[in-house]
DNA sequence: TACTAAATTCTACAGCTGTAGTAATTCAAT
DNA sequence: ATTGAATTACTACAGCTGTAGAATTTAGTA
């Protein structure tokens, strides 16, 4: 299986900054997350931490370094969803699911478009 | 809302151990946990840890401290998910739904039943 | 070229986690 | 009452996280 990325909040909140700038420096992080509030080195030290993780990657233009996702999205999101199915619904992703539409306060209308979803993937699987 | 409580995959399993057994002490979690072959006083000590955060609670029995859980396993999953959906979905639980039903692999079967207990749900909400 | 402003890297520290050894307590049996 | 075995509590330590100040580097400019 692909490597597992445990990241904290804080970790994954510039990861998904970076993902939505596409790129950036440390500076243009601390400006996309500014509600946060954080000193501008302790980006700087976040950023370091998870490009020596291997979730960013970075390239120095001019006199900054600027960092860019090394893992997409998609998979950031497998890794901790699969993560967290496999130690608090002991891997059972539709115990998770069941969960979701028990406790997701969904409306009406929500259950209903993820009614749709869910048969067009099964018709999806039909079809191959 | 409620407390917010962020467990390490290792506490977790402690709390479920106990969440199966009902009760007991650090000698039962390890016997129940003997795959993950931790000494004793391991076991002990995050018991306590967990004790301290307010997730578990204990009572002395003859020379033995007796744990259990001081939150019900629905609440946990429930804190945990949402901090899941909130950090990576945006606070969108839609959208982990979507993304489990992507990539959740499940079979045609699973399909129907989740599409089957979608439909439940929003009868529910339409009688009460 | 020397200075300055910007940015980075280094260093630091407290709190949490994983892990466990050692010391202290205590029940039970002699 | 003493000892032994079980169990807990105390202590420890390394690694990760959140946070940021201090030192250093560097690009640009006067």
């Amino acid at each position: 299986m692909s490597k597992q990325f445990k990241l904290s909040n804080q970790q994954l909140q510039m990861v998904q900054a970076l993902s939505r700038l596409g790129e950036g420096g440390a500076k243009d992080v601390q400006r996309e997350l500014v509600h946060l509030d954080l000193a501008y080195t302790t980006i700087a030290t976040v950023l370091s931490r998870l490009e020596k993780k291997g979730v960013l990657s970075s390239t120095v233009k001019g006199r900054e370094r600027i960092y860019s996702c090394a893992v997409e999205e998609q998979a950031l999101q497998r890794s901790m969803v699969s993560s967290l199915v496999s130690s608090l619904f002991d891997g059972d992703s539709k115990a998770l699911m069941a969960h979701l539409v028990e406790e997701g306060e969904f409306q009406p209308e929500e259950l209903d478009e993820l009614r749709l979803l869910i048969k067009r993937k099964a018709t999806q699987h039909k079809d191959g």
